[in-house]
DNA sequence: GTGAAAGCGCTAACAT
DNA sequence: ATGTTAGCGCTTTCAC
């Protein structure tokens, strides 16, 4: 692994170091004669360019950082996160960037990540995923004027460049589904209630409720810790009460996985004695016994453009719409199967 | 987000640069006076040293590399990628590091983007997941002689670094496990045919049943795609003769999942007609119906352990033993109950 | 204990 | 079209 230089080219090539940095950058007027003996030279010695330095002059990185949501979000994020980050990988290698990691335990832990990210000049825009309710790490971002991008929405700026769902729509189209299919008590399932994609999920399912004249039921909406067993006292109560509900829209496939297996546990069969349906559509909501109805939302896409979307605005590009949708869909499987 | 260097610091505390640098790194003699001056020039300033010129001059980067497997193998190492990735943060964050990831969409762009991280010197060090039979990435490391660690092993070389299960070993325990239950026509699903691992699992698989004096039936190995449904008609061929497995060894939870999924479809219910067992672990294989009896094979542990082997072997320390073996456990569950 | 100076590998004016 | 020069922000001898 020797460490050829530059200088080493043009040494070799016959030419000055910069006329090597100008084949590099592939400058214009450059002739053909020499950019030939240059190519031929850097192949001989097997050249490559050492980033560090480039970027030291150049300012910049072609990386792009991001940051792991911290644990207590795992199992809310799990599946969905590798697809995401397929998608973001997709994008981020046509145009050649690279993806900068960096993980924390707590909001912290997190801020210092990404401070030491910015500050230390490591990368050129940066990706945050799940945003929360006035979330401390939009708000510093905001602060540097450093380039983000936002795998969610803020709910407070909506300037800032952002790829999402339409989460209240698409809540309100599966809650809707449920009450097409004659359910009329309808629970559900909230994921970490502060964030921004939990609220807009739930105030969907509110909305659809409110509209067909059906009651929101406070104890119906419960955390989603049932996949622990920590709520299942919570939904056995719910489940035992006269009335239950006959439905319930949940969060997350992960989380509605867990539902149904709790039901399970407790003498309730899906759908025959309640329906469920979630979000997201990963691989295995299809895979499930039954079959889950879900909201595909575009994971890969989701992730795809959100690079997209950053890697433009760090081009100059001027972006029109800074905040993008990404289209949802129901996916009807047999967990909410029509009532007879 | 100003651009705040180490002559900023040294004009406002009154020192020369090189005498912040020594702060930084905390050089042992600086007088306390004067360090807590820069200190305080520092904080006053919101100075973060620039990583680039850092790296350009010390040579290292506290970033370690991380190719994504192509997609190939995207069925395979899904839910399992992002659990690794956890523990791999988890110590990176410890010790300071950051990971760097690129992805491919074949081995030539693999190869490709190892050569840019390495030959860049964007990285100290790089973790290869899901080794291959005489894999071409390893080979191009050890030319290099660049620091690597495999999470899985090397079939030609014993003395790289790696981190892994005992495959053979509890392909072996877990092919066990069903014989003991009475099962004596047992079938095995696949993953990639050129992965170590699944090399090795089928080899534990076989060895068990030839020490059991069972018969190793070739047409009852099948491939992993049974999950795309390609394999659904060796599948029906397979569970349609006369004599068909009354249980399978499936190498990876997800595509149990399929294979469940598969055999409900074709009117065989798991456990009461076949069993299933399978690896990994994976949180859904628990919420699976029926659960799934798996092999845990520590997932989080493995990518913690990864980095650990790794960043360890970077900052010089003496590997006593380059191959790592992280012990499995059996989780038996209702997929290979006991049969009557 | 601290400063001055050189240089890491590269790019980008400014010359010619 | 190409070479010369001066840095990018930092660390590290080598002086004192």
């Amino acid at each position: 692994m020797s460490s050829v230089t530059i200088k080493d080219v043009a040494r070799l090539a016959g030419v000055s170091p910069s006329t090597v940095s100008r084949v590099i950058s592939n400058h214009p007027k450059i002739s053909p004669a020499t950019k030939k003996k240059v190519r031929e030279a850097m192949e001989a010695l097997g050249y490559h360019p050492n980033i560090m330095a480039q970027s030291l002059v150049s300012k910049n990185t072609q990386t792009l950082g991001l940051v792991l949501p911290h644990s207590a979000e795992k199992i809310f994020v799990n599946p969905f996160f590798s697809e995401v980050l397929r998608g973001m990988l997709a994008y981020a290698n046509i145009k050649q960037y690279d993806i900068l990691m960096s993980s924390a335990n707590n909001p912290k832990e997190e801020i210092e990540a990404v401070t030491r990210m910015v500050l230390g000049r490591r990368i050129d825009g940066i990706i945050l995923m799940a945003p929360r309710q006035k979330d401390p790490i939009v708000e510093k971002l905001l602060e540097y004027q450093f380039p983000f991008v936002l795998l969610g929405r803020s709910m407070e700026h909506d300037h800032v460049l952002s790829v999402n769902n339409d989460n209240i729509k698409a809540a309100y189209d599966i809650t809707n589904h449920l009450i097409k299919q004659g359910h009329k008590r309808i629970g559900f399932v909230s994921g970490p209630p502060d964030l921004v994609v939990s609220i807009d999920r739930l105030e969907g399912y509110k909305k659809a409720l409110l509209e067909a004249g059906l009651p929101v039921h406070p104890d119906w909406i419960i955390g989603e810790d049932v996949l622990q067993g920590n709520a299942f006292h919570a939904l056995t109560m719910i489940m035992n009460s006269p009335e239950p509900p006959t439905a319930f829209v949940v969060t997350d496939d992960v989380v509605a996985f867990g539902l149904i297996r709790e039901l399970y546990a407790a003498g309730f069969h899906v759908p025959q004695d309640v329906s469920i349906v979630s979000f997201n559509n990963i691989v295995l909501s299809e895979l499930s016994n039954p079959p889950i109805t879900t909201v595909d939302i575009g994971i890969y896409h989701l992730g795809y453009l959100t690079v997209q979307h950053l890697i433009r605005k760090l081009s100059g590009e001027e972006i029109e719409k800074p905040q993008m949708i990404v289209p949802h869909r129901l996916i009807i499987r047999e967990s909410s199967m029509k009532l007879q």
